[in-house]
DNA sequence: TCTGGGGTCCTAGGACCC
DNA sequence: TCTGGGGTCCTAGGACCC
């Protein structure tokens, strides 16, 4: 192993993705102000993503689509392509992973790749040029890369220049090129915390990086501490490939094209979402412990509701059984703008055996005699599996006492 | 004419247990 | 009689990012 501090981190952040992808996809749209926009009729009418050519002239992400249009009538607008973009990622990617295994994509269209060990192939310089015209060259997607000692500095190099610019930061330029810059721009700092550090008067990445370290604590607890550390140019989070493969929740979530009260729709839309979701489990191999809605209100108003299972689910009529009861209980019945089904909680398919819903038999097995759970698992299971189960269980209990065996599982999976 | 949809991580209070 | 402090789980909300 290296020492960690001797790493070379590179952070490839495609430029303006989704309208690069259109672009690529259709080169008579090179160089004219393009637009990636939801469909105002069903009010997700907001730039997602613009060209350079548009950005000239002051349309940003998250922008209303009326605004954009103001700021530039001539402004040509695209739905949304999601299956196109990922392709284009996932060719992206493979591309980042000829030159090393440590690549860690940590959006559709960014990543980190840990080159450290990459010297046969030239200097951290030479590597960056040669991925990013690759990109470039191939897939026709431009990119800027960002190369330094660690995530953060990458992540904040790769940001200085854009389209198609290769930045190197390194740990002894933090003071003279990191800390003038306005603190919001800091990778981490949103507006709610910059606002918060006004007071104190840090507004600069150079005041953090140099504020009272309690006082830091105080006002933004453990998330300061970091910060702080970042803004000296301290990050040690290794670049992980597996990273993605851990996701913690699969969710959905749709504006609807007017507020609404009509159960019928609330009902459907609720439906879909289970559907939906349901899907994707499928698609990860995954079980769900806990379901949570999401109600937005026709005032921006947004609560989320949750419940844990005792048995994880996958299929869409669980998912939405347990949407119904959380959405019954809990809506006000005022106008809804927006509804949200999140699984969190996943578990493995291959692992959802082992947990099961054995352990409420087990707590029955604690209180009651012995038969009387070997009638529940029957009624449940069937009869031979059970008995297999039991034996298992008793000569387990003998030493530990605990739960029933994967024979057991096995068996259930078996039958 | 305001502000989408996909996520992650953190905090904080209450319940419950020891 | 009246009572501490720590740990974990669950739930709800908020900040941030792309």
């Amino acid at each position: 192993m290296y020492p960690i501090n001797g790493r070379v981190i590179l952070h490839v952040d495609m430029n303006s993705f989704y309208a690069s992808v259109e672009v690529a996809y259709d080169p008579s749209l090179k160089g004219k102000p393009l637009a990636i926009a939801g469909n105002p009729e069903e009010r997700r009418g907001i730039i997602v993503t613009c060209s350079y050519e548009a950005r000239a002239l002051g349309v940003k992400a998250t922008m209303p689509l009326w605004e954009a249009k103001r700021l530039c009538p001539n402004l040509i607008i695209k739905t949304p392509n999601f299956d196109r973009y990922r392709k284009a990622s996932l060719e992206m990617f493979e591309y980042l992973r000829t030159y090393t295994d440590l690549v860690q994509p940590v959006s559709i269209d960014e990543g980190y790749m840990d080159i450290s060990d990459c010297y046969n192939l030239g200097t951290p310089y030479e590597i960056a040029q040669k991925i990013q015209k690759e990109l470039q060259d191939n897939l026709k997607l431009p990119s800027s890369i960002g190369i330094a000692p660690n995530k953060f500095l990458a992540k904040m190099a790769s940001d200085m220049k854009k389209p198609l610019g290769i930045t190197i930061l390194r740990k002894r330029d933090v003071e003279k090129v990191l800390w003038p810059l306005p603190v919001a721009e800091m990778h981490g700092v949103g507006t709610k915390t910059a606002e918060k550090l006004k007071p104190i008067h840090i507004t600069t990445i150079g005041d953090l990086a140099n504020a009272n370290e309690i006082q830091i604590k105080a006002i933004l607890g453990i998330n300061g501490e970091r910060l702080k550390q970042r803004a000296n140019g301290i990050d040690e989070r290794v670049v992980d490939p597996d990273a993605i493969f851990e996701f913690k929740s699969i969710g959905n979530s749709t504006t609807l094209p007017e507020d609404t009260t009509d159960e019928e729709i609330l009902y459907g839309v609720l439906r879909r979402l289970a559907d939906s979701v349901s899907r994707r489990l499928k698609r990860k191999e995954s079980l769900a412990r806990t379901i949570q809605i999401v109600i937005r209100y026709y005032d921006r108003k947004t609560i989320t509701r949750s419940k844990k299972l005792e048995n994880p689910v996958v299929e869409a009529k669980d998912v939405y059984e347990v949407a119904l009861q959380l959405w019954k209980k809990h809506w006000n019945e005022e106008p809804v703008r927006l509804i949200g089904i999140t699984t969190m909680d996943l578990i493995e398919k291959k692992d959802a055996f082992k947990q099961l819903d054995l352990f409420s038999y087990e707590e029955d097995a604690k209180k009651e005699p012995l038969f009387n759970t070997i009638e529940k698992l029957q009624s449940k299971f069937g009869k031979d599996v059970i008995k297999k189960g039991i034996t298992a269980k008793t000569e387990e209990s003998k030493t530990k006492g605990t739960s029933f065996n994967k024979d057991f599982l096995q068996s259930r999976e078996d039958s």
